[in-house]
DNA sequence: CACTAGGATGCAATCGATTGCAATACGTCC
DNA sequence: GGACGTATTGCAATCGATTGCATCCTAGTG
């Protein structure tokens, strides 16, 4: 009942098996040995040039191509890298958060265009240390995490033991992987500047300073106030993790709270949108009574009215960096963190009849 | 010079290399076979408790991880879907395009499930065959590939030769392969019918029927027209593309046509957006002038305002069909093509100090 | 014609696992 | 005490490739 793997041409009954072509049977058919074919089909130099031919064409007709397992197995290479998406169960992001995808296009292009295969993962955040395993076990070279979150020591403790990884995320202090990220504290300052610049002198913080990136960028948004001589309103600052929901109850509580505001840095898009939105919802006037500034600078930004003003990560940029990091980490290199220039991109408000950009404006505290 | 690879423990020298762990090293460690080693991690039923606890103890220890390359070689095997996004030089479509994307998370969630690894590719779309070499190379067991594009006979001949193959799209007729797509005639019914309810009488249609998907949309616009007795006006319906790009250019080339339209059913809410924020540039109020519906749902269109109405696919439902269909053919059986149910999801106009959803205005044509 | 250099090819070990079958150990029963 | 059953364990073949080294063949040379 079992298969009787002899060398026999076998009975061809039926090729349902898809049992796919082997070297083996290139050989038997060229009438020559595997090694030859081996070498035929990676262009050693010790074949002639006719059998090389031969080879080379019974493969293409035949469809066949090499076992990429048991090749990597016996080269002890895979080509592979593995991009792991954290997930928190606490805040139910996920893998489908815009910024994420955007990122994921953006490497997926870097890790083909250097002919290595990508294998997205996902995994609870609170499992970090399970990222190895894809390593350990040989089914990728590397890791390329998306994001800190907030587990820098856990990023440390793996690349304390040599381990092939890259983040995107903050730079920070004691760090012992190679991160590539947006320069986050200018971001925030360049934001901050921004509003300021534009005559609003009552700004709204919202975003986790839990999360590195968040807290950079909450450091520039202090800073950019200290240059332009103004106080952080505590009040202001408001703790407001990645997703929608929380924004919008975020910026509800706000309005409700009485506390008077004419500017707001959101740390994300997403919501900053929503807090447009919400604020809209409420009879708010956006920009008139409240500029907003978001950051990523998503596929969403480049289509919502009113323009949103945000500052954009340069991911084609991120992506490339971060596949080149690692790669250089695999060769046994130490790549420097690398830090992209966050760049703010000014939308104008195109209402309808829309009014010229102009910046000077200044309009009521809402409510 | 060359390694030595004698059974002798070697020069424990430094761990640089990060030679993995293999089971001979269990199994010199833990005084066994390397063949008991195998047993014991795999929970065989021939090892005796005792040892079975000490290796696995072992193994934890020392952070061991069974090599999946050669495990799948051994077990002909390799729990990897592969997930292909093609691109099409010539629209310069890309991973990116929003809808892509969530469907990529959806079916990360799917696959991991499922306990397989997802590999992401891309292939030009002019290349499709290219991907059976994944399957060929014993890279991954089965191709999910995200839209039909062009190639439906491309497909076709893959599936003909017992390809593992599932593809996101239209069911169309003679196909030989499994798709799972939403019912496109339906949604382009869905939409239509829904413009018409709203008092409106000439509507453009917007998209590329050249993508089978489109084509059933507007196939699906035409029955809507004859069941509401009124007539397709050809002048417009318009092929567009799936850029942003190209909806701009329509709808600023329809408004300057002179021709009167008082809807727009937009193929992916990208262009719906687009041809939006076109009109809106030009003066025009959407939707009081003109409604618009799109397709997709992409998350944007939560965010977007005026609420943008349109035919939402539904995404979760999608990557969890496309999974269980492959892994059905992958067993050997023949999945039926899978048909969701598309819904309309109609979203009020939110503009400040909202007017309630009426459905019925009639607006002045423009241009 | 014998000898040799060197080009082309094949043999067999190897990569790191799994597994059929043989071997061993130990206890029980006649 | 010897035969036998059962519970463990190890040996060695195998998965599909790559590659060092041996072998074979041919042509060139003295």
């Amino acid at each position: 009942m079992k298969k009787t793997t002899t060398g026999k041409a076998g009975s061809r009954a039926k090729p349902v098996d898809t049992r796919s072509l082997q070297m083996a049977d290139i050989a038997r058919m060229a009438g020559v040995s595997v090694s030859t074919v081996s070498r035929a089909l990676s262009g050693s130099a010790l074949i002639s040039e006719k059998t090389r031919t031969r080879v080379e064409d019974l493969a293409r007709t035949l469809n066949y191509a090499v076992n990429i397992g048991a090749q990597n197995l016996r080269l002890k290479q895979n080509r592979t890298i593995a991009v792991v998406v954290p997930y928190d169960r606490s805040t139910r992001q996920h893998v489908s958060e815009p910024f994420f995808l955007s990122m994921l296009g953006s490497l997926a292009d870097a890790i083909t265009d250097r002919g290595y295969d990508m294998l997205l993962s996902r995994v609870d955040a609170d499992e970090l240390h399970a990222v190895s395993k894809l390593v350990r076990s040989g089914r990728a070279n590397g890791i390329i995490m998306i994001g800190q979150w907030r587990h820098h020591d856990q990023l440390n403790e793996l690349a304390a033991n040599d381990f092939p990884i890259v983040v995107w995320g903050a730079q920070l202090p004691r760090q012992l992987y190679c991160s590539v990220g947006s320069d986050n504290l200018e971001g925030g300052r360049l934001a901050t500047r921004h509003l300021i610049a534009s005559g609003r002198k009552r700004l709204v913080f919202f975003g986790d300073v839990d999360f590195p990136e968040a807290a950079m960028r909450f450091e520039g948004f202090k800073r950019a106030h200290a240059d332009a001589g103004l106080r952080v309103r505590s009040e202001l600052c408001i703790k407001v993790d990645f997703t929608a929901e929380s924004a919008r109850e975020a910026t509800q509580r706000l309005l409700l709270s009485g506390h008077s505001f004419d500017g707001l840095f959101a740390c994300s898009d997403l919501m900053a949108v929503t807090a447009i939105n919400t604020l809209a919802e409420n009879g708010h006037v956006v920009p008139d009574e409240v500029a907003v500034v978001g950051y990523d600078d998503i596929e969403l930004s480049r289509h919502f009215r009113p323009g949103l003003t945000t500052i954009r990560q340069p991911l084609e940029q991120a992506g490339i960096a971060l596949v080149d990091s690692l790669l250089a980490v695999l060769d046994g290199r130490q790549p420097l963190p690398t830090v992209l220039e966050p760049v703010l991109v000014e939308r104008a408000t195109c209402v309808v009849g829309a009014k010229p950009p102009t910046v000077a404006q200044r309009g009521a505290p809402g409510a």
